[in-house]
DNA sequence: GGTCTCCATGTGATTGTATAACATTACATA
DNA sequence: TATGTAATGTTATACAATCACATGGAGACC
């Protein structure tokens, strides 16, 4: 651990880039959730559970449908309104964030604390890596104050090729 | 022109949020796309030049459909494709810009330049505004040099209540 | 233990957004 | 006129999101 530690900081927010026990990902996001959920006094229910699970299992975003299939193959419900409740769920309490730019989900890195994510999606492989965003920090905090406008959520999304891929994208 | 004029070019950029001579919004706007068009040897047909006009009458993003019900008015093609051919060639040349947040279009406000826009969106009275985002400047950036990830486009999109709202919002 | 209420879950139907696949037309140019 | 290309048009369908309403379980309260 050398003074970089804070570039490592940021490295590990960017998870799918970089090999990682993937295992430890999904057993530790339930357990925070759980805990979570728990000190708040939120009901973290068997289909919450699932879709964190299969949000957790991999760091790509899932569309809403495709989820409702993994959650039909399992008993659950099977109609759209299933899904989207749930999700519902996780993105209000940070539990997951919601890609506009895709129209998917995917699971929190760091759901302990509040914070204004800002994603790196690979058009390659659809990997897509939360990195923390120094809220505000920007030239559209600057406009916002300027202006009188009062920002509440900030979507911050960039698309372009993750270094796995850097080298298909230039053959 | 004093040095805070680099403020002042982004309060100019927050049109959606002042009040302006609107009718030269329409005008202008047409008639720099027909120039661009021109110059790049780009086909500014009726079809497109109408959903441009469309997006110009006002400061907020239409959606696909409404855009498409619209264009059946006016006799031109009712099927989706239509109105998603026209928007892609706005998009794709920078006369217009997606709201990923809204699933929905708008016209650039400041067409001439290359650019990578922000926008705040007023979530009581939907009217958008474009500013423009020093690209590359923010924490984003600096995340994805430190990975390689190599990034293409940026969305940022702010939601809140716009200075012309906050009364009511508050109330 | 009853029963009430709240909340979550479930279903069917519907609306909105976006694209695939293919036929036709308009236009420049050889 | 023939030909290549870009743009337009149509049908059908996939994907995303919400509405309206019925059911059922967990905890509060008597």
């Amino acid at each position: 651990m050398t003074s970089e530690s804070s570039k490592i900081n940021s490295a590990a927010g960017l998870l799918g880039f970089a090999p990682h026990n993937h295992s430890t990902c999904v057993n530790d996001g339930l357990a925070t959730a759980e805990t979570r959920c728990a000190a708040e006094g939120l009901r973290f229910t068997p289909v919450r559970r699932k879709v964190l699970e299969l949000l957790l299992q991999n760091h790509r975003a899932l569309g809403a449908y495709t989820i409702l299939d993994r959650l039909r193959e399992d008993g659950f419900g099977s109609q759209p309104p299933v899904a989207y409740r749930a999700l519902d769920f996780l993105v209000a309490n940070g539990l997951a964030h919601k890609i506009e730019r895709l129209n998917a989900f995917i699971a929190c890195v760091h759901p302990s604390h509040s914070h204004t994510p800002a994603f790196m999606i690979c058009r390659l492989c659809d990997t897509v890596a939360e990195a923390q965003s120094s809220s505000g920090s920007w030239a559209l905090g600057d406009a916002a104050r300027a202006t009188g406008f009062r920002i509440e959520r900030t979507v911050v999304e960039a698309e372009g090729v993750c270094p796995a891929c850097v080298d298909k994208a230039d053959a």
